[in-house]
DNA sequence: TTGAAAGCGCTAACAT
DNA sequence: ATGTTAGCGCTTTCAA
């Protein structure tokens, strides 16, 4: 009660263990210089038994090195930035580097000071999403002296490297699509959420691109909370009601088209040939619909693979690459509900 | 290209450019003890202008204090971990603690290493999913001098505090609800996982209850990877074509059982009349479906917030708290798919 | 192959 | 209200 009684183990103590200098132990649980086996079993012996686990926080102090990649991202209840990580986690895998991960609630305050916090443990390197920062923000990652990825949107100036597809294009391109197989009277469904730059720009892209066409938008709607499949079945029923001539609903992810298609179905519409739908995303998690609902994959996986490679080649002793910029196409899966043929 | 060309900054540079001594930069910095107000200013101006983040890796050297929780999960691909960050997320939120997370794909080894790594840094505490660890992982838990929370399950016995529900009462609850509405000839089907410790005694408690009332599984499949929607589907046709009498199906998750909702829907079988279902997790994502599939909640952010609190507690300047164990309990949503009343 | 000394950037503890 | 000194636990560098 008076005494540290749980003072955490240094490499003093295994030092003390194995009669060899607190140097010689370091040198074995790095495996840096030759050490004979017989002090190297030694040492081995005494830390396991001791249970003593290295301390990093001084390791990196001394060394100047941190292997911490910070990772930072909008939100995680949201199917899409999971699976961004995993491709990162898959890429760190086997390499010492180690992501860590701070979410924004698309707040560009929040993004700032999670910034702030991540690099005050001098990280490895920065992936982050989006173009789109506060200055302060941007200032941080431009002086952090460490490489920066922005990540899920090349439309835009990045302060280092970037690596994403472009919604614009993404979002003209199923517009092309839409107007290739005949359809005209087009409403469209997203989320409520202005600091959502991304489906902003995919959302400018269409429209511009049916723009081109002479066509317009004829009605659209945002939500906020809730259940995005109960959303998705509620507008799509109201957005009916109000503009029933249109042929087409795009919807500005998949979760709410996947609402919007089920409600179609038990109305008995003809799908896609009295209306045709399409989301964005490409989640995997829909497949087993009824209909597969058309959709654009935004490259998740592949986003963070090629981030985590970019940190980790910019990390590696010759280090110092060039900043890169990596523009991934997405594809559109036409699925039941985007027919391939005029009418 | 010689010397270095991006030094990072250190309280020296901010003293220098202040005119005030480190220690009180560092006062200033961190809002401890007395500073008068004109050397406050010039000091945050100085921090400022010179783009200064503080160094916590020496901080926390300095000051044996490490603001970090380790958070140890096996998966964020799955729904119900996100949600349990989100609950430690939001109880964080305005204190000084921040979680780091570390996945384990289900493996205890994996678990052990980033078990390790973590504590490499001396976090706070820690929140690990599970009561069954690898021999060495229990040891580093009970030696980290930290508090230490595990997560999701209380069937066992913690090595410090708990936090969540009893998987073999969920399951026996459940089995108990499908007695009492009647059904009789019941199939079973879930994750080919088995390290899913908390999905097998859901199943263990399920069949056991079962048991007392003199019923028996009739037919039982498990899968491994795809989509979980569409393996509902297709393991429902499967069994029902082999086990036509069956009149339940309890799936180990909500999203198998909703493919298998779906699948039923369309084949015009009558539900809950002619078959039940019920699923486990209470995933908010499914309500929009055609039905509303019967589920236990898993109480996944509230385990996440109470464990979070636990850290906070035991972590505040009076500290030393004792270990506590919250057992939270589930309760059944009947929505659309298990009856209730009697036929 | 091994060891000794110095110091990473900060903060605790003690002056003043 | 501000400054000085020592040292956190490790690694770098240099010496033996």
């Amino acid at each position: 009660m008076s005494d540290n009684p749980h003072r955490p183990l240094t490499l003093r103590d295994v030092s003390a263990a194995s009669g060899v200098s607190e140097m010689t132990v370091s040198r074995v649980l790095r495996n840096r210089g030759d050490v004979s086996e017989a002090t190297r079993q030694k040492v081995l012996t005494a830390a396991r038994d001791l249970g003593y686990v290295p301390n990093k926080i001084a390791g990196a102090l001394a060394s100047q090195r941190v292997n911490l990649v910070a990772v930072i991202i909008p939100s995680l209840s949201n199917m899409v930035f999971p699976e961004v990580l995993s491709g990162i986690n898959d890429v760190f895998e086997d390499s010492p580097l180690q992501p860590v991960v701070g979410v924004t609630d698309y707040q560009p305050e929040k993004e700032e000071r999670v910034l702030y916090e991540m690099l005050s443990w001098r990280p490895s390197g920065v992936i982050i999403a989006g173009l789109e920062h506060s200055e302060a923000t941007r200032a941080m990652l431009a002086a952090s002296g460490t490489p920066v990825v922005e990540i899920m949107d090349t439309d835009g100036k990045p302060v280092d490297s970037m690596v994403g597809i472009s919604h614009r294009r993404a979002g003209a391109e199923m517009a092309k699509a839409i107007i290739k197989e005949g359809y005209e009277h087009i409403g469209f469904m997203g989320t409520k959420m202005p600091l959502d730059r991304r489906a902003r720009k995919r959302f400018e892209g269409f429209t511009e691109a049916l723009a081109k066409a002479g066509i317009e938008i004829e009605d659209r709607d945002f939500y906020s909370g809730g259940s995005a499949l109960a959303k998705g079945r509620e507008m799509t029923q109201a957005m009916l009601e109000r503009s029933p001539d249109l042929d087409f609903l795009y919807y500005s992810n998949d979760l709410i088209g996947a609402g919007g298609l089920l409600w179609l179905i038990e109305q008995g519409v003809d799908i896609p040939g009295q209306i045709g739908l399409a989301g964005f995303n490409g989640v995997e998690l829909l497949q087993g619909l009824p209909r597969q609902l058309a959709t654009m994959d935004a490259c998740r996986r592949e986003v963070g693979e090629a981030a985590a490679k970019i940190i980790l080649e910019r990390t590696g002793e010759d280090s110092s690459g060039e900043a890169r910029t990596i523009t991934l196409t997405p594809t559109i899966s036409f699925g039941d509900t985007l027919r391939r043929h005029r009418r």
